[in-house]
RNA sequence: GCGAAUGUAGUUCAACGGUUAGAACGUCGGGUUGUGGUUCCGAAGACGAGGGUUCGAUUCCCUUCGUUCGCCCCA
């Protein structure tokens, strides 16, 4: 008999119980930060037909990054390797009936056929939380506000992370007004997107290379270096745009989120982006990295042969940021959903026992029962072991007398006391963990 | 797709070109301990896979697979 893989498929995980308990803590409260704010969950199809993921025309992602593959009618379909094409496809069916602005989330899984690093898997979870029919400021607004009120949801200092925000459309105005091509353009906002990994003699050389001519470089160099928008040249601050992301700034810092700047280098590809882009980074110098990113992309719905809406919206992904956390010691022990469990004294007793258990149980208490008859020290290292905090204990005695010992694990203390009164103690110890 | 590091029990680590590859923790069983993380005894459990060099390979070499970290890409 050949050996079988005990090991998840590569780049996916496995979820223990443990696991699973942290995943679901995350999940929650992002739920409740975004609930909050009047969102409603959705979900999609796990496959999409591959023409789905070609709407942005990049065939060459498709290929290589993707799990594609025929079905067995001989159509072609992707693995969901983002939420956004999905949920656009879901508005454009709907684009008549839906009524606006809607306010949608989800928390998906996706998959992507990539070479894994620190922070990024192949299998991965995001939320994604998307606006559609507002084009007004207050929409920026109010995703800022979100991402921010995730990040408070952990409680993580404004210190340990920074919201950085730009606009797609200042870039594209200085291109055009240096007269670049749309194709030099691409070019020349890929290489801004990786100044930070390059030293600024190799950026100037790419640079000058790019534009072909010292003088615009040197205008390209002075406008990324800007720390606010009034460095910015005339013709770039009376855009809308400009004055969109003064007004962002004013609005957070007046809510009290001030760890938000102005960075003009921020591009976020070059996808279906049209206005405003924002990114929230690490600031731990160890988990340096963008941790949730997105913006406004107006045209997407249009694509698919409706009237366009306007969207905006973002996605955190669950590895990032569970290493943020992690980062910054914002997890705390999580508990398992058992609550108590129940030890048998002597094998007499267990039918006692088990319709203690029954009651126990639609008075709403989440109870295992130790069945197995071992001796009352394994049992009780098991129970240890499992994480459960509540240990009742049912003998011949405590049946008769229909008391029943209770005894907190952490604590170490024990009591006896009614299956009403264990229900009432036990319940109100659910309000103290969260 | 490219590059680097790495692969010994469940885990963290040893040792070694040559009899039965060790330990700790964990697991399981048993003895003490009133119902616990103590203590004692015992047990199970590993050289990622395939080739080569060699009288002999876990050890050296090659390939492959896995893992980790970079690059590319990042929706």
């Amino acid at each position: 008999m050949s050996k079988i893989e005990l090991k998840p498929y590569k780049g996916a995980r496995d979820f223990y119980p443990e696991d699973k308990a942290f995943q679901k803590w995350m999940f929650n409260k992002w739920r409740e930060v975004v609930e909050s704010f009047g969102y409603v969950e959705y979900d999609a199809p796990i496959l999409e037909p591959t023409d789905l993921f070609l709407l942005k025309g990049n065939q060459e992602i498709i290929d290589s990054q993707t799990y594609t593959f025929l079905d067995r009618g001989d159509r072609s379909v992707t693995v969901r390797t983002e939420m956004t094409p999905s949920i656009s496809r879901m508005v454009a069916s709907k684009r008549q009936e839906l009524s606006y602005p809607l306010r949608w989330y989800s928390i998906p899984n996706l998959w992507r056929y990539e070479r894994m690093q620190k922070g990024r898997l192949r299998e991965f979870w995001q939320l994604n939380v998307d606006m559609f029919g507002d084009s007004s400021e207050f929409a920026e607004l109010e995703m800022l506000q979100i991402i921010d009120g995730i990040f408070q949801k952990f409680q993580a200092k404004r210190t340990s992370y920074t919201i950085k925000i730009n606009s797609r459309l200042l870039v594209n105005q200085l291109l055009n007004d240096l007269g670049m091509t749309e194709i030099k353009s691409v070019e020349i906002i890929r290489l801004l997107d990786k100044l930070s990994k390059m030293s600024a003699e190799e950026f100037a050389t790419e640079l000058d290379k790019l534009t072909g001519n010292s003088d615009s470089s040197k205008k390209i160099v002075q406008f990324m270096s800007a720390k606010t928008i009034d460095e910015l040249t005339d013709n770039l601050i009376k855009l809308p745009s400009a004055a969109l992301i003064n007004k962002i700034l004013v609005d957070l810092s007046n809510l009290g989120i001030r760890n938000v700047v102005y960075d003009p280098t921020l591009m976020r590809g070059f996808d279906y982006y049209t206005d405003i882009v924002f990114e929230v980074f690490d600031n731990d110098p160890e988990n340096n990295r963008a941790i949730l990113g997105g913006g406004r992309y107006d045209g997407l719905v249009g694509q698919m042969g409706v009237e366009p809406v306007p969207t905006i919206g973002f996605a955190i992904g669950d590895v990032v940021f569970a290493d943020f956390l992690r980062t910054h010691k914002l997890v705390r022990k999580i508990n398992l959903s058992i609550e108590a469990t129940m030890i048998i004294r002597e094998v007499d007793s267990i039918n006692g026992a088990l319709a203690a258990a029954r009651d126990l149980r639609e008075m709403g208490v989440k109870l295992s029962v130790d069945t197995t008859g071992r001796k009352i020290e394994k049992q009780l290292k098991s129970a240890l072991k499992s994480g459960v905090t509540y240990i009742i204990f049912a003998g011949a005695e405590e049946i008769k007398n229909k008391l029943f010992t209770i005894k907190n694990i952490n604590s170490g203390s024990e009591e006896k006391h009614s299956l009403q009164r264990i229900v009432s103690i036990i319940k109100d110890s659910r309000n103290t963990i969260s």
